[in-house]
DNA sequence: TTATATGCTTACCAAATGGTAAGTTGTCAA
DNA sequence: TTGACAACTTACCATTTGGTAAGCATATAA
């Protein structure tokens, strides 16, 4: 009864505060300029999260339930591991450059993590990673690895996708923006040759 | 004359910012916090480098310079475009599983390049890029790719270690410090096979 | 001895930060 | 009509931010 309607503001507010933490980062972005980009006031923000720390806890629970249905949907499609992680790297990578902001995010939580949580427990990506380093161990060529050793190995992949996704102003500034655009639409099938090359063949 | 010596103060000042702004990010570290690493007030560092931003363009001039230095040194090296990525693929795993905070410094200039750019202009690893895109073009494999899509490759193998490289304390948290050593020991054998088959066969 | 410059500190400062307290306004139920 | 609650705002506040100004000590050069 309480939090199943999303007031619409609270809404509006995460998705502020989602751009903002991803462009600047989480002590980059101030509350008042969440807030401004709805016109309002930052105890209006307040209001509705109670701090700037919780408002962060629920952009990132939204983002890691999100990965977490793509998860679901992928392994209620069944197959063999090796096809099932083939399938995610594909959808990864298609959320990764059509949601740069998404990675960015996912980047950023990964370096500040670490300190943060010193302060507020909360390790977000914990499930995901979890849940991919099994499917990895499930794989023919990657069941007597370790689990660090595959998870290292899901490092790899998210880190090969999430620094192209991200490398969009660069790759324009450099080469200009409709070269890029070509170079981007050619990107899938290079990771799909990736993944291949990563998890064995089918 | 001037800046010829480098007085010892100024080295452990760039020194105790690297770290900082590696673990915390531009925005999270006060010069305050810098200069009391060091047992000094924040003007001693004002004094310095006239502004924070300065002083972190310093920090990001020498890492650039130390990873120049490397490229130089695997060109210099001489042998086929494919021999000398898989020197560098090997040198940048090195490196950034000894220096990790280096690591962190580099994917936190990704992230907030484009916003901190309009202020204060300076892209402190666009000539690192260019270098390995170049050397990427004279790729057997890669020689009719296009300059975007070569410096795509590079960011995938940048992105993969860099991941890993940064993910020491997720994995020793998730799994335990012994086993992540074993993992992190074994890891740049990976590295290698992945170089193999981004660049092609010798 | 005096002048100058370096390396620092104390004393400030305006602006911005996250957050509290106390309203005000509107809506909806009893 | 009244009461209660939700959704805000205005008014504050202590702290921290990056940075300036001015002074002090030491060393070095004239």
């Amino acid at each position: 009864m309480t939090a199943e309607a999303p007031h619409d503001t609270r809404t509006q507010f995460i998705e502020a505060a989602r751009q903002l933490f991803a462009e600047r980062g989480f002590y980059g972005t101030s509350i008042a300029a969440i807030a401004d980009e709805l016109g309002m006031t930052k105890q209006a923000l307040i209001h509705h999260f109670g701090s700037k720390e919780k408002l962060y806890g629920e952009v990132l629970a939204r983002l890691s339930n999100r990965f977490t249905r793509v998860l679901e949907d992928i392994e209620a499609g069944g197959g063999p591991a090796e096809d099932r992680l083939r399938r995610f790297c594909t959808t990864f990578c298609e959320i990764a450059l059509t949601h740069p902001d998404d990675t960015r995010l996912i980047m950023r939580e990964l370096l500040d993590n670490r300190q943060r949580a010193e302060q507020a427990d909360a390790w977000y990506l914990k499930p995901f990673l979890e849940n991919l380093t099994n499917t990895v161990l499930e794989t023919e060529r990657w069941q007597d690895a370790t689990p660090p050793e595959a998870l290292a190995l899901v490092y790899n992949v998210l880190g090969a996708v999430s620094y192209f996704a991200i490398s969009e102003p660069t790759l324009s500034r450099m080469f200009g923006p409709t070269e890029y655009e070509a170079t981007r639409r050619a990107y899938p099938d290079k990771v799909a040759l990736l993944a291949e090359g990563f998890f064995g063949t089918a």
